[in-house]
DNA sequence: ACGATTCGCGCG
DNA sequence: AAAGCGCGCGAATCGT
């Protein structure tokens, strides 16, 4: 049963039932907001799936008022796909003109300002200030998809699937990605536990006490000292990059730029200080005192996930940097009194994706119950674990040169079935054609420019640059849609297993438990506060929150999960997806 | 003065 | 030329 949710003009939700395949629809009734809550909350035991234009803007309400929903359709993130996808080229849905449903992101609305209840309801009134930090700037103007918009676009959805030629694949790419959804906005509200006292300890060690927003710390503004000593420049400003390259040409350091891999060829008195400075004034630019008081909010780091936000299926994340939490900083991301972090990550997982893809039973038996680059080794492929996982990445990524170009053919010999894939996408992608991943998500077609500079190459007139520009071209785009095979289809793999937690973990939850919404609240949030919940994703890594006595039991879930989401994509081929699984107090426990 | 672009570096 | 993919972010710098 689908439950379909809308916007009325008046400001009202449209409220509508659906059979699984659309054909009968019950009338459309229109409810407050408040009503519309208490109706979630009725219907929500039938386990429908709730449909709507973008996650994002009705779940973080629900979430406030402490509801959860089990399953979701989410009809931009779909239609994304769709639209895209090589399996429903030929449907009506990816044959119309672009729409609504087509646009960059769904415009706001009134209903935006849920975004601030929101986060007064679970942090505060004192806090609504920075409110806005949670999903804000989705876009402003245009025409918000309406009820019968939602209707027409679902039934459409529907039939591009159920005419496909393999409709299971996109059935559950799309209860995956809107899965994900669910989850990304779950993550969201709950947050990573985060504890500032240690964060700003290890910021004093490091940077010195601490200074105003756009104040050079102590320990900085030595390090720029013995900078402009070395240098012989005493008004060098070492943040900028031009002064900074000019100085060192001045002192004969020889060098093409400022990048630290290139400092740490040369051998002069200024490269140690240098590089010190560097890694001090990233993590204050970063990860610094300014971050940890906009990011972090009642002891909780709140970014804001973006499912589907990477063309390659991957999320992105918008503020706070999440996916980039350095592992310097990882040490404050600790577990709740009598709670435990489980940090799971999935071990080799492009290379495990690779073999399964191709079906090379060769690799895939390189991994089998073990690392899967020490595999490689065992089999005489290579002599040492970098050297594997230096061609591995090679091959995936389109290495021509090097180390990496060099093991390449051994590489191939061993593993004729996953090379040849891997090849196989590159050229389709310097014809300018598309790939597609295991549940069917295409890549997106070069641009025109793109077009038009090949055209340009086979003119008769062409000069050997416009060929030379053209091939390196040609090669660039091979790279992208080698690689995006395989990302994009491991990113299918990570929205399954996350999927398959999340479903695990609500069956752990007792029924009969009433969550509240106490304003006074500073501990986890409403809907999360007495269960295990995932609290962090990052493209091949989970984390759960958990009650310490469910670690256990967290940790088995988590596991099983990881098979699960092999035989989805996979079916029976013997490929293992090992974990490294770690029950922690502190991520920085966890590496 | 201000938005767009580039550099450099963090993560997978 | 970090040889090879995908990102986000802050600061400096460029362009108007």
């Amino acid at each position: 049963m689908y439950i379909l949710v809308s916007r009325t003009v008046d400001g009202n939700v449209a409220v509508s039932t659906l059979t699984d395949t659309g054909a009968a629809r019950s009338p459309s009734r229109s409810l407050s907001t408040a009503e519309f809550l208490g109706f979630v909350r009725d219907h929500e035991a039938l386990m429908p799936r709730w449909v709507w234009d973008d996650t994002a803007r009705w779940y973080p309400q629900l979430l406030a008022a402490g509801i959860r929903v089990q399953r979701g359709h989410d009809l931009r993130l779909c239609h994304v796909i769709l639209r895209n996808s090589e399996l429903t080229a030929t449907s009506q849905l990816a044959r119309a003109a672009p729409g609504v449903w087509d646009s960059a992101s769904v415009p706001d609305s009134p209903a935006a300002v849920s975004n601030d209840t929101l986060f007064d309801l679970a942090f505060g009134a004192e806090t609504s200030a920075s409110g806005g930090i949670i999903a804000q700037d989705r876009g402003v103007g245009g025409t918000q998809p309406g009820d019968v918009d939602a209707y027409a676009e679902l039934i459409s959805q529907l039939d591009a699937v159920a005419s496909c030629a393999e409709p299971g694949r996109l059935r559950l790419l799309l209860a995956a990605e809107s899965a994900g959804a669910l989850i990304a906005a779950e993550m969201q509200f709950a947050g990573l536990p985060w504890r500032s006292d240690i964060h700003a300890n290890l910021l004093t060690a490091e940077l010195g006490p601490r200074v105003a927003h756009g104040v050079r710390p102590v320990r900085l503004e030595e390090l720029a000292r013995q900078i402009r000593a070395a240098l012989d420049d005493a008004s060098l400003n070492p943040d900028s990059q031009q002064d900074l390259l000019r100085a060192l040409r001045r002192a004969d350091v020889a060098v093409a730029s400022t990048r630290a891999w290139e400092l740490k060829k040369v051998t002069h008195p200024v490269v140690e200080p240098l590089l010190e400075y560097k890694k001090l004034s990233r993590l204050l630019g970063a990860n610094g005192w300014h971050w940890m008081d906009t990011w972090i909010v009642g002891g909780r780091f709140h970014p804001e996930y973006v499912p589907g936000g990477v063309v390659t299926g991957r999320w992105a994340t918008r503020g706070g940097g999440a996916l980039q939490l350095p592992k310097q900083v990882r040490g404050a991301v600790v577990a709740d009194d009598g709670w435990k972090l489980v940090v799971a990550d999935a071990a080799q997982l492009e290379p495990r994706i690779l073999a399964a893809l191709s079906a090379d039973t060769a690799m895939a038996a390189a991994g089998r119950g073990k690392d899967l680059y020490e595999g490689i080794v065992t089999s005489k492929v290579v002599e040492t674990r970098a050297q594997a996982k230096v061609a591995m990445l090679g091959a995936m990524y389109g290495a021509t040169t090097g180390e990496s170009g060099r093991l390449l053919p051994r590489l191939a010999r061993a593993y004729p079935r996953a090379l040849a894939l891997t090849e196989t996408a590159a050229r389709s992608g310097e014809r300018g054609d598309i790939v597609t991943t295991r549940l069917g998500r295409s890549s997106p077609r070069p641009d025109e420019n793109w077009r038009a500079t090949q055209a340009q190459a086979y003119d008769p007139a062409a000069s050997a640059t416009d060929e030379r520009r053209a091939r390196s071209q040609a090669r660039d785009w091979g790279r992208f849609t080698r690689n995006f095979i395989v990302q994009g289809s491991a990113a299918e793999w990570a929205l399954c297993w996350m999927a398959e937690i999340r479903k695990a973990l609500w069956d752990l939850e007792r029924p009969d438990e009433k969550r509240v919404i106490d304003d006074t609240m500073t501990g986890p949030a409403p809907a999360f506060d007495h269960s295990p919940h995932l609290v962090f994703f990052l493209h091949d890594e989970v984390i759960v929150h958990t009650p310490a006595e469910f670690a256990g039991e967290v940790t088995r879930i988590i596991t099983e999960a990881a098979t699960t989401a092999g035989r989805l994509l996979f079916g029976d081929f013997p490929v293992d997806f090992l974990l490294t699984v770690a029950t922690v107090d502190s991520y920085a426990e966890a590496q």
